[in-house]
Parts: C-alpha cells; structure tokens; sequence
DNA sequence: GTGAAAGCGCTAACAA
DNA sequence: TTGTTAGCGCTTTCAC
C-alpha cells in the first residue's frame, strides 16, 4: 500500500515528484506544495525542492494531477470544424486570456461525429477539461443537459435566441447578428435599393436565422413588402453564395443589391456577378457579414458587418474562467456590437 | 487501502465502474475487462456489464485509463497557429485515419509560447497523447532531443532538410517543395520569361528554403544568371507579398513573372500590380504555391503549385500509429508530389 | 472465468 | 512547517 516505495522513475522512467522528494532530501509532499505554489514551505527547502526539480527536468503530469482531485488548468474548445479565418481569430482571442492566467487550449473536432457529440463532451467533463468552450453548436440538446447536471463549466459562442429551448439558460456570448443585418440593410436603403436579395447562412445556426430576421425586419420597418423569391438559403460558403445570387439575379425583376449573411458567400455573389458580365459595384450592390481578412483585399473591396471575433473569444475566455472560478454564477449572455464596414461594393443603383 | 469501499460514485456523482459492477453484481475487474473488450468473461455476465453500462451511461475516465497504463488513444498535434486553409485540409486528412483507428485529435496551438515549446512536449509526452504530430515547427533543437530520448512516437510535417541537422533522424512527411518551384519556375521560363522575380516565405522554415532553392536550381540549369534583386524574403503572409511586388516592380529592369512561394502572398503580389496599373497577366506573371480554395477564385484565377495538404495529414498520421504500435521502427520520411495546376495568371511576356 | 491486490503520479486532508 | 495517509478511476498482475 506504500506507493512509489523505490521511487517513481524505477518504474517507468518518468521524473516523479519522489525522484525530486530524494533529490531534494524533503518528502514528497512538500515537493507537491512548491510545485503548486502553495504556503507552509520554509523558503531554504523551497530553494532546495526547486534546485532539484531544475537538476531533475521535472514536469508534473497533469493527468495524474486532475485524477487527485486538482483543476487541469485545461480549458476545452469543442467546435465542429476548423473553419478559416473565423476560427483562427477567435482562438487567438481566447488564447490571448488563457494564457494570462495559465491556462491551455485543447482544440477538439468534432467534424466526424456529429452524432456522439455528446459522448464527446461527457468524455471532456470527465477529467480532461475544467471548463468547455462550444462554438456553433449543433445537436446540442442532450449534451447540454449534461452539461447542466453535471454543473460543468461552460460557455455557448454564437448561440443565440435558441438557447433557451434546450430547457435551461445557457450562458452564451454572441454578436448583434440581428443589429448588424439590419445596419446593412439600412444603408442599402439609404443609398436607394428598394430590391434587396438576401442570401442566408446555413439556418440551423442562430446567427443565421438572426441576421435573415434582422433583414426582414429592417425591410418592414421601412415599409417594403417581403418578397420571399429575394431570399435564398445558402450555407456560408462560397459556392452557395455563387449560385444563389445567379439564382437572384435569374429572376423577371433582380435584385438591385444583396445582403449575404457572410463573407464567403459574398464572394461567391460577386463572382457570379462579375460571370454574368455585371460589373461591381455599378451594376449590384454587395454587403457582406464577417469581414474576414480577405474582404478589404477583393476588387471592388467588400462592404461589410464587422464582427468583433476575437473580442468574442476574449470574453468567452473571460466568461468561462468565472464560471470554473464559482460554478453557481448566475448565467450570463454577453452581446458584442459588430460594426458596419463601409468600402467600395455598394453604390446607389442605377435609375 | 481499499479502494472505492462505497463505490465511486458516492464521492464525486461519477459513475466508475465500481457502480457498473455492483449494478451487474459482478466484480470491478470484470468490467473492466468488458470495457476493454477482453477474453475471460462469460457471454452471459458480459451481456450483465454490457446492459448495467448502459443504464448508467458510464463513460470511462481517461486520464485514469492512461494514468494506469493503458493507452490514452489521443494524438497530439502541435501547431505554432492556425493559419486558414492549410491547417484545416491537414487536420481534415489526420482526422479521417484518426477516426478508422479510433483515436483522438487534440490540437495544441504554441503560438504564444515560442520559448517553452519544449516543456510542452515534454508535458504532452506525460500522459496526455500517445503520438505527437508537430507541424512546421521551428525551435526543434530542444524538444527533439526529449522525444527521442523518450522513444515517444513523433512524426514531423513539413519539414524538410534540416532534419537531420538535430542530430538524430526525425520521422517526416512533406510536400516535394523543391520539386514544386522547380516546375512553376520552368513554366514560366516556358512561356518566355528570363526576369522572373521570387518572393519566399519565412526563411526559418525548410518547405521555403526548399522553394527557393527550386527557383535557383532551375535558373541555373537554364544557363540564366542568379540575380539577387530578384529575390525579397517574405513571410507567408498576404502584406508580405504585397510590398515584396512593390519592391520588385520598382526595380529599374522589373521582372515579367513572380513566383511567390505561397498563394497568399501571390495574392498579396496580385494586389500590388493591380494597384501600380497593371493589368494581369498580360503585364505581369503570377505563380503561387499551395492551391488553397481562393486561388481558384481569383481574377485572374492562380496558376500555383497544388499541395496535397490532405493527403500529407493521413500520410502523417498513419506513419504516427505505426510508430505507436510498434515506437522502434525504423526512421521513415514521406515526400508526396506537388502538381503544377495551370490557370489564367500566366502569360508569355510582352516583346 | 473471476476476483482481490497493487500501484500509475498526484492532491488533499490529517497528524505531528 | 512538515510528513503521513487516503484515495482519484483505472489496468494489470496474480491467485483461486
């Protein structure tokens, strides 16, 4: 029942904190108490443990440390696949705040199994993580309930006003999709397009619902009947915007200007646009949802809802450490403001 | 000294296979046993187990499997960032072999810290994954030596020559990066171009000391003079290749065709010559490297030099799992062909 | 075929 | 301040 009665690397090879505890000549719990940081360590044997713990290249494993009952210190970021840019400026903002408070990122895919999702997070809860990032989720009724019951740690990105239909609140930090479609709408109006074509993202997704809301609304408030042949249904990338503004701009009476719900897709419009020997931004006006790197590098540059990403991901970040801090915090939404983006894609139409 | 005496889940709400057990009436070791599909149960208590896990949705603790001895079926893959189109066609491709074999990806991103990518391998080696993929590292000194000494499965992508300068011979697969420049530097001298301008990336890695040297070799080979003015050292980003053309094009005898050692700074180049008024490609030829999605896209579209970033990912995990099945194997490297994919930014030059 | 015992490396009471 | 004792949940001998 004495563990490590030889020593730890007898057995495996791995520097133990009793192979530090021999160095050092302490016991081994002392060494656990100057790795952790903690009091009650006379500053002479601290000096000595540390000495021995450089001499030996000791580095605690952290598996066996979450096992014991201590935190991970891992933050977990389950997301559906690696997108582009999106993904990449998120990370980077909650990168940015993990790594203030000594925190790592495990990055977890979960392209393939979109059905043992929630295996997926059960798995997570169960030692590897303190806490779990979900961003855009989808099947998210079952393992949210886990999640719930479990009083795991954690925070929804991009989930809007579908979050509560899982039973509970969830905490969740979003964009102003439906602020920023509207803004978009808008100053298509102002310019004086009266047929504005909407290309939507992928509609099991909030934002996407929200920024198509955001367009229908916008549309009403000023009084333009809704045409439901001006909206196609795309799925966020490019080639669905392509196809959906040839769709658009095949109609008796085409759009003078198009709102689509991301980036890409916007691309694709204009590729469409520029094939039917339209030329941009005389002949259609474009808008598009993201502004991803690439859009202020497009000819003509694209007009576009600025969504603070990696803002997001900080308070994600922010968020979710509160949350593995005190667990019982009351839940909480988090709304960042995206911001209208004027460049060269949008013109008044031609009368 | 006895372990679990009430049974786990008394102490933290978890189910352990000690209330699996006692709900099926059988012995902790059995369903272990069952869990780890092993011999030496009968059919009829293993259907017991089989029924008593499902009641209880009992999902196994990992790290506790690991910490104990048993694989921990996670690949770890390090990334410096995750940069776009690249990263998510690689872990697409890793993904896809990881899921027949039934392992998982864990992504780490070291972006942040440069300087400790060594003590996070050596953390990664402890417990947490039973393979690494590093990708595009850079401070490979240091770490590589821990994980030969380890014997700990490894394989290297994207990174060339400079393996053997560590000292000992490092699993690798890549793309053939000399090959690659060599075929787009040939078709541009095909067409008829002597002044052909490079842009290379970030010297510190071996795919773009590779490209260029392909671009010099085949230079030479055509009897034309190396001219350093030629050559301005990007960094595989888009501004980079932009103010590389600049530089290029305001050299007194400009060059007639680039080959920028990647496709965004193709762009980038692309974006420089558009803004000085020229007109592409009749002005000006543009060969990039990658074939990411956009490149297809542009206008004109890219000729470029198409990796086969998926096919590098399963290559590279399938050659991490025959290593961890069997860590003595001898030293492998994998070069899969690059492929010249002629588009529209290419021209003979104006006489 | 099945169960009991030991221990992976660590944290967290509890004594001293 | 320090060391001792129990486990965390699991895999693996080793008996029976």
């Amino acid at each position: 029942m004495k563990k490590n009665p030889t020593g730890g690397s007898q057995a495996t090879g791995n520097i133990t904190i009793f192979d530090v505890a021999e160095e050092a000549g302490v016991s081994f719990s002392t060494v656990s108490r100057v790795v952790n940081n903690k009091d009650h360590v006379s500053p002479e044997k601290r000096e000595r443990v540390l000495r021995a713990m450089e001499k030996l290249g000791y580095v605690a494993n952290e598996q066996a440390r979450s096992l014991a009952g201590g935190a991970s210190r891992v933050v977990g970021l389950l997301v559906d696949y690696l997108s582009t840019s999106y993904m990449d400026e998120f990370i980077r903002g909650v990168d940015s705040i993990l790594e203030e408070e000594n925190y790592d990122l495990v990055i977890y895919t979960t392209r393939r199994r979109k059905t043992k999702e929630s295996m997926y997070v059960t798995r997570l809860t169960r030692g590897l993580a303190d806490g779990l990032l979900l961003i855009l989720p989808r099947n998210t009724a079952a393992y949210l309930d886990t999640l719930h019951r479990r009083q795991f740690p954690h925070v929804l990105i991009d989930y809007g006003s579908d979050a509560q239909s899982s039973g509970h609140d969830v905490p969740s930090v979003s964009a102003t999709n439906f602020r920023g479609a509207c803004d978009a709408v808008n100053y298509l109006l102002t310019l004086g397009h009266r047929r504005i074509g909407c290309i939507t993202g992928d509609m099991v997704f909030d934002s996407a619902r929200d920024r198509l809301e955001g367009y229908r609304a916008t549309l009403q408030e000023h009084g333009i009947p809704f045409d439901p042949q001006l909206v196609c249904e795309g799925d966020f990338l490019q080639p669905s915007g392509y196809q959906s503004a040839h769709q658009l701009l095949s109609l008796p009476e085409p759009p003078t200007a198009i709102f689509a719900s991301n980036d890409l897709m916007a691309f694709g419009a204009m590729e469409a646009a520029r094939k039917r020997g339209l030329s941009l931004p005389d002949d259609l006006s474009i808008v598009g949802f993201d502004d991803i790197p690439q859009a202020a590098h497009m000819h003509p540059a694209l007009t576009t809802v600025r969504q603070p990403v990696e803002e997001i991901g900080r308070s994600a970040a922010r968020l979710l450490l509160k949350y593995i801090a005190q667990p019982t915090l009351e839940v909480e939404h988090i709304e960042l403001s995206t911001e209208l983006i004027l460049r060269e894609s949008c013109q008044s139409p031609r009368t």
